[in-house]
DNA sequence: ACTATTTATTTGATATATCAAATAAATTAT
DNA sequence: ATAATTTATTTGATATATCAAATAAATAGT
C-alpha cells in the first residue's frame, strides 16, 4: 500500500486552506491594529454582540478549548481590551466587559474581517459554498 | 451590516473540519504509540519514503514553517525516532536518519493514518472529494 | 444541613504556529 | 580571492492547541 503524501490529500487541502486564510486575515488585521490577533478580535466581536456570553459559550462558538479561551482573554485583558470580574450572580463565572479601546478596535476590525471573508470566498457561487459546507460537515461527523 | 458568527461561516467549517480530523487522528495514533504526534509521524513517513529530503523540503510538503519543522525534529530526536547530523556535502544542511525505533513505529502508524483518512472521507464520492479539493484550492489562491 | 455531583474557570505541561533575527555555510559577482 | 548575496537551519518571543488536574462555586440528592 503506497503512502500518499499529505500535500496530495484533500484533508491537507483543508489544512492548507485554513492556514492560508488565517495568515491572510491576520496580516490584514495587523496592518491596522498591531496588538490584536484574529482570535482575540473574534472573541471581542462576539462578546459585543452578546455581552452575557460566558467563557464556555464563547469557547463553543469559537471551537476553542476552555483553556485556550482563558488565555485569549488573559491577553485581551493584559492589552486593555477587556476587563474580567467575578459574575454577580454566579461566583464561578466571570463577567467580561469591553473597554473603550476594545469598542474602538471592534469598529476598526469588523469591516476588515468581513472583507477578508468575502475575499477568501471570491468566485465561489452560493451553491458551491453550500456544497463545501455540507462536505466539510460530513467529514466532521465522520471524525466524531 | 450584521456580523456573522464564526460558527455560521463556511471558513469556520473548514477550521472545524481540520480540528476534528486532527483530534480524531491523534487519538487513534496515541492508542497505539503514546509518545508521537500526527505531525511527527507524518514527517517520519515522508522521510522514510525519501531519505534525502531536507528540512526545507519537509516543511513545504507538511505546510510548516521552518521553525516548526526544526522543533518537530527536535522532539523526534529527543524521543529516539531520528538522528540528526551535519550533511556530508553541505554544511548548512542536516542529514536525518531514522532509528530502528522510528522504523518500527512507522510500520505501526502508517496503516492507522491511512485508516483515519479513509474514515474521515467515508461516504464522500470521488467527485465530491474532487469538488472539495477544487473549492479549497480556490480559497487558498484567493488568500495569496 | 450535609454530601456528592456538576459546572465554570484556571493552571501546568507540552506541542505547534508564526515572525523576526541570528548563525553559518555555499554561491555569485567582481 | 574577497565581498556580497543567498540558502539552510536555529533561536527567541509570543500565541494558540490540547489534555489532565486543580479550584471553587452552584446544585441535587438524601
Amino acid at each position: 500500500m503506497e503512502f500518499i503524501s499529505p500535500n496530495k490529500i484533500v484533508i491537507y487541502s483543508i489544512e492548507l486552506a485554513i492556514k492560508s486564510y488565517r495568515k491572510f486575515a491576520q496580516k490584514n488585521i495587523q496592518r491596522t491594529v498591531d496588538d490584536i490577533t484574529l482570535d482575540q478580535a473574534l472573541l471581542l466581536i462576539l462578546l459585543q454582540k452578546d455581552p452575557s456570553l460566558n467563557q464556555m459559550q464563547l469557547s463553543k462558538i469559537l471551537f476553542k478549548d476552555y483553556a485556550a479561551t482563558t488565555r485569549i482573554i488573559d491577553l485581551l485583558v493584559k492589552n486593555g481590551y477587556l476587563s474580567r470580574t467575578v459574575h454577580q450572580k454566579d461566583g464561578r463565572r466571570k463577567a467580561l466587559s469591553i473597554s473603550p479601546k476594545g469598542t474602538e478596535t471592534i469598529k476598526t476590525v469588523k469591516p476588515i474581517i468581513a472583507n477578508n471573508r468575502k475575499t477568501a470566498l471570491d468566485g465561489l457561487s452560493k451553491e458551491e459554498i453550500e456544497t463545501l459546507d455540507r462536505l466539510l460537515k460530513k467529514i466532521v461527523s465522520n471524525c466524531n
